[in-house]
DNA sequence: ATGGGTGTTGCACGTTTCGCAACAGCCCAG
DNA sequence: CTGGGCTGTTGCGAAACGTGCAACACCCAT
């Protein structure tokens, strides 16, 4: 590791804290005041920290333009796809990603038993809101309002008769799916198909993707595809911690 | 400027663009494999930097963390915030707040219609300088040289046919919102949406931030949009005289 | 197996950075 | 006006630090 960088990085959670001189700086980083001096150059060139009216020195507006940058190009599916495909491996069962958009629930990725298929379009299939598990996840996390008011405005087909069957019970089953964090489709949508799902959470804790293991009742009775659950809940937990950020990821040291 | 750290950040906006692994990086830094590893490390071990699932870079979670933080630290935004979500309710409109740092212009906060939820997904994304009213306002309230300079310098992207065409144009509008102390877009970025903004100024007059209310087209007419003008100005002067320190906080009757 | 593609490590050279000390402004007090 | 204290800034030599090289380790395809 470079020991320059790593003072002139040390200096950036500091200015967090607040704007701060030349001289606190120095103090801080246990450096004399003209090394100081030349690190927050280097950073101010880079934008990553501005130097306000009155001489101290603040964090830059660079550093929100890039934290904005990297924010739209996060692509969860992206780091999603080699955990579905380790999931697929596992089980041997189709494997599903949704994202939840503009009050419909969308498949980003799919990988199905043994052969893996990416699904290129960006723009997937709606799927059946009112039963799937994945939206349930995705659903259940909105604010209450608007829960509500999306579950007034929805339609509720029998796809069978384990369908939700109105606003009500729909709302009663996100709050269920709300507290346990995980959610089935125990043939709600087609009548021998049975689903578990677990969502994936951001840095800021709120649902942003959920992924779905789902079997056809003729391979797995709905009790076993249950005892999967563990399994699923820890692969959607692994990309929600690598797509927050938060390293899961082997370091070989 | 210390040439470690140079080559160092000039990885991130790399990185912001998407994920890169360790050849490309070296590549476009220009330097050998090795010391681009040695770099990543070290910005890894700040959390700048994030490996992902298939070894490649990505920026880090810590990025986000800064950002916020830091833009939590200003107290513009702080102050300003409460006159923010008063004036959106007063018109109904995405009110803004942006401010000036080292040629750019970025939204720091920002009220969307009607929601009371705040959202921080297009704050700290650099505006359209050369036509939001906001910047017209930043830059007009800059010494004439740097202006000047600074309008050489700019690109003049035709986003739609009333965009500031060059340099000129730009100055001259800039001459204009100077003496009448408010400025607008109308149609300017985008073709069916209006803004009108006005000025916060510090204790010394100098302006330290420009609020602005915006609306497209089909909600309300540019000529309804500037009847909301001297509220725009009022709200502005509130906290300007807040900022400065001249004004108790004001009740929000 | 074998080859090309990655990422990683140890090492010797020399460029870069460090701390020092002296300098330059600024502001306030005398 | 003058002087002292404070902050930020600059030139310089010494040496520490980072660099590129080359060899290695590894994984995946062919």
């Amino acid at each position: 590791m470079s020991q320059t960088v790593d003072r002139a990085l040390s200096i950036l959670p500091l200015l967090a804290e607040g704007p701060a001189d030349l001289g606190q700086v120095a103090d801080r980083l246990g450096v004399h005041k003209s090394t100081a001096l030349r690190l927050l150059r280097t950073l101010h060139e880079h934008g990553l920290v501005y130097r306000q009216s009155d001489q101290r020195y603040r964090l830059g507006a660079r550093l929100f333009a890039l934290a904005q940058e990297a924010m739209e190009n996060l692509d969860i599916r992206e780091i999603a796809h080699p955990h579905l495909v380790r999931l697929n491996e596992q089980t041997g069962h189709t494997v599903h990603l949704a994202v939840h958009e503009e009050n419909e629930v969308l498949y980003i990725d799919k990988v199905e038993s043994r052969y893996p298929v990416r699904m290129y379009s960006r723009i997937g299939k709606p799927v059946a809101i009112t039963v799937a598990a994945v939206a349930k996840l995705l659903l259940a996390d909105l604010p209450e309002a608007e829960r509500r008011a999306l579950a007034d405005k929805l339609d509720y087909p029998l796809y069978t008769a384990r369908s939700t069957a109105n606003a009500t019970a729909f709302l009663r089953e996100l709050e269920l799916v709300r507290e346990q964090g995980w959610a089935t489709d125990l043939g709600g949508h087609e009548e021998s198909i049975n689903c578990v799902a677990a969502p994936v959470r951001g840095a800021d804790g709120r649902v942003v993707a959920a992924m779905s293991v789902s079997a056809p009742n003729v391979v797995v009775t709905a009790e076993e595809l249950l005892t999967l659950l563990p399994l699923v809940r820890r692969t959607a937990d692994d990309i929600s911690g690598e797509y927050s950020g938060r390293t899961p990821v082997r370091d070989p040291a």
